[in-house]
DNA sequence: AAACTAACTTACATAAAGTAACCAAAGGGG
DNA sequence: CCCCTTTGGTTACTTTATGTAAGTTAGTTT
């Protein structure tokens, strides 16, 4: 029997970091607004991921996405207050990195 | 130019936490020690993946391993002082998701 | 000896992520 | 008008990760 007792908000949070790079564009978000191709360069994940990402982030209410009708089109991704209100969660993971993470193997 | 400014040790934290269940599995430690089937019937993942899991959590000094020779033989699963730490991240993933994750959807 | 238990492992199936090529809209140049 | 560029994607296909179910090992109970 497979129950678990966790709190459904709290696996839904997790369910959500462990999407792979969902943290990552959070952290590069918290600098302030950024464009795609921004984003894209700046870590290592491909247009699919981050497209698809941006999408589940935006859904979440964690992103909000700014289309500058300019000539080529700008999109801006930036975070709502959700979003920044993740921002101690990554400082602890950056803390707890800083100590105890070795950068070999 | 796939560059990342970003520090190798937190790009490496986030990769653990961005594989399903490590955090529920550290979780579900932090409440101490706990067997295999234990921790298999606690949240609903199989148990290739769990072993999967705790050899990695165990591989990165997150985890240690105790073996009881008793009849059947007893394995305990439980954070080393690595793993403990772990908890300030888990309690604000759990903060921020009371304040901000909804159930439905 | 057959059945049971814990802790795995193996073989196979499906879902998620990576890669590379392609597409649409909005100019700009010729 | 036709071709080129740019941004922000999408599509088709491959590889990796995860899920499912059955099998394994070692010792125990019936």
């Amino acid at each position: 029997m497979k129950q678990s007792s966790i709190c459904p908000r709290f696996e839904k949070a997790v369910a959500l970091l462990s999407h792979r790079w969902t943290a990552l564009i959070i952290y590069q978000l918290l600098s302030g607004p950024k464009r795609f191709c921004t984003i894209e360069s700046s870590i290592a994940i491909s247009g699919k991921v981050l497209s698809e990402r941006l999408k589940e982030l935006e859904h979440h209410g964690i992103v909000k996405r700014k289309v500058f009708p300019e000539t080529p089109v700008r999109i801006e991704y930036s975070l709502t207050e959700k979003g920044l209100a993740f921002a101690p969660v990554l400082k602890e993971i950056e803390e707890w990195s800083q100590t105890w993470m070795s950068i070999e193997e």
